[in-house]
RNA sequence: CGGGGCGUGGCGCAGCCCGGUAGCGCGCCUGCUUUGGGAGCAGGAGGUCGCCGGUUCGAAUCCGGCCGCCCCGACCA
């Protein structure tokens, strides 16, 4: 595709320079656009479209394990979040405070929340008095704002749009399990509609969140070989409570600090997305997030125009029967190369191309953006068919985008003995991503081995993740207590 | 916050050394012809050369200051 490049049309490779290949093709694929205000991104349509079907996605199963959703507001009086002491000290680097407004200096600063425990905790001990008012949770969809020093479309901007739980229970029982539900939530989320498998387990305590107990998260491994933290549900403890006076009468009539958990996913996904899927030609998105899952190009050459564009809405009308997201690209001052050159690299799913070829022997031709084993670019099939397969080849095309990311993970998994570091940093060096080893608990190693090789523990990864002999050395010594997962992370 | 780079029509750049009519490609507008992998021809619109000051008859170009953005490192969903 020479020819491309040197029209300027072209990509960076991944290869070549993977952090350039990613901020080109998210602003090709016009997912996003940089703005006017310092380290904050314009979401377009259809970068937009896809984080509307995450949210729904979410949202729909924050739902089926008893969440509500509620709003709690932007701006939080600068008191609250000196409550908690980790809290304060893990963001205020990154607040940005309100100090002045309707003309005067304000009595109390507030801040644009970069995360709402201090004011929701605040709230819930106003409607919490007896252990019948519990448990809470609660969920809000709400921008967040973190003055960051080095930003990225999606992977971190000054403001940003997640959703983020926060719940209160009677038992610290009842937390730890709702922290865990939602962790299995985030993963099969994250599999199923974003084909994008993550590790999850535990965070060490330097990774934990500021102000929690203990952090989940999950992990999901990129194409350049570094990790995204995907999600995160902290078990808080009773650490909130206690400071803003969350408390209840239990059942045996004793006054009780509840215990809360809180977890969050943010924008963040879109861009794990890109970097999971995406190719040199652009961006892929699974068929289960994509706005638009078909796109119709009509071929209308001479005079075959009119029933060309006739059979185009036909097929589209018929594919929007049978559940396909479907939209006919009826301009036509583009070639059809054109069209065919700007959906793949927005990621479009499927293309259906109808010429007067097509409309004669009542066919159509169907190309897929990743193709399958075997399966041949483009498919010259019947429109009846065409349309009626349309579902399951989606559904294929779906599966086999985790299976394809499954694969790579694994195959840049590093699972075997590690005893030093200097050996660890070589096996990261070599481009693998996750590397299993032994870890005795002690920080001072996690420390060291961060300086050496600028690798970090991901995760305490959950049992089913773990290696099936479990590591005996660890690098950096000591003796091995639990397997480790280390990378390289954004 | 430290190191490097860049600011010139919407986008990507040349011009700057060596001061003298602001240029190229893509995109955009109009018309005609086109359309099975980035269409062709013709005509056209669009720029306080990041900002402020200085030198000069004359500054995109030389000098000083400021601002902004991007890239690389320390902190983070």
């Amino acid at each position: 595709m020479s020819r491309a490049k040197g029209r300027g049309r072209g990509v960076t490779p991944r290869a070549e320079d993977f952090s350039a290949w990613y901020n080109e093709v998210v602003q090709q694929a016009e997912l996003a656009d940089y703005s006017p205000v310092r380290g904050s991104m314009v979401i377009r349509p259809w970068g937009y479209g896809i984080w509307e079907r995450m949210q729904r996605a979410l949202d729909d199963m924050f739902r089926e394990t008893g969440h509500e959703n509620a709003y709690f507001p932007l701006l939080i009086p600068m008191s609250f979040i000196e409550r908690e002491q980790e809290h304060v000290e893990g963001f205020k680097p990154e607040l940005a405070v309100v100090t002045h407004a309707g003309g005067k200096e304000l009595e109390e600063p507030y801040v644009v929340r970069p995360t709402s425990e201090t004011i929701i905790y605040a709230m819930y001990a106003k409607w919490v008095q007896s252990y019948r008012d519990l448990p809470i949770l609660l969920n809000q969809w709400a921008n967040v704002m973190r003055w960051e020093l080095r930003t990225r479309l999606f992977l971190r901007t000054a403001e940003f749009l997640w959703q983020e739980g926060h719940t209160a229970h009677a038992t610290e029982a009842e937390a730890e399990a709702e922290a865990r539900l939602i962790l299995g939530v985030y993963r099969r989320f994250m599999e199923e509609w974003i084909a994008m498998p993550p590790l999850t387990g535990l965070k060490s305590d330097s990774e934990k969140f500021a102000g929690a107990v203990r952090s989940y998260a999950c992990e999901a491994l990129m194409q350049d070989g570094k990790a995204l933290q995907a999600g995160t549900s902290h078990m808080l403890g009773q650490n909130f409570a206690r400071q803003f006076g969350l408390k209840f009468q239990s059942e045996e009539g004793r006054e009780e600090y509840a215990w809360n958990t809180s977890w969050g996913v943010s924008t963040r996904l879109v861009g794990g997305m890109v970097m999971t899927h995406g190719d040199d030609v652009g961006v892929v998105v699974p068929p289960k997030l994509a706005p638009a899952q078909a796109i119709v190009v009509p071929i209308a050459r001479g005079d075959a125009r009119a029933a060309v564009l006739e059979r185009a809405d036909a097929v589209a009308a018929a594919l929007g029967e049978a559940g396909v997201r479907t939209r006919v690209d009826r301009r036509m001052h583009l070639s059809p190369g054109a069209k065919f050159f700007e959906w793949e690299r927005k990621g479009a799913p499927v293309r259906v191309e109808i010429g007067p070829r097509d409309v004669e022997r009542g066919g159509v031709v169907v190309a897929e953006r990743v193709a399958g084993a075997g399966a041949g670019r483009k498919e010259a099939l019947r429109e009846a068919e065409a349309v009626a397969g349309m579902p399951a080849r989606l559904e294929a095309l779906q599966s086999r985008l985790l299976e394809r990311a499954r694969a790579r993970r694994e195959a840049n998994s590093w699972r075997g003995e590690v005893s030093s570091v200097g050996e660890l940093g070589e096996i990261l060096d070599s481009g693998v991503g996750f590397v299993y080893s032994g870890w005795s608990g002690d920080p001072d190693v996690e420390t060291r081995v961060k300086e050496a090789t600028k690798a970090t523990i991901r995760v305490i990864p959950g049992r089913e993740l773990r290696s099936a002999t479990a590591p005996q050395h660890c690098p950096g010594g000591g003796r091995a207590r639990m397997e480790v997962v280390w990378a390289r992370a954004y």
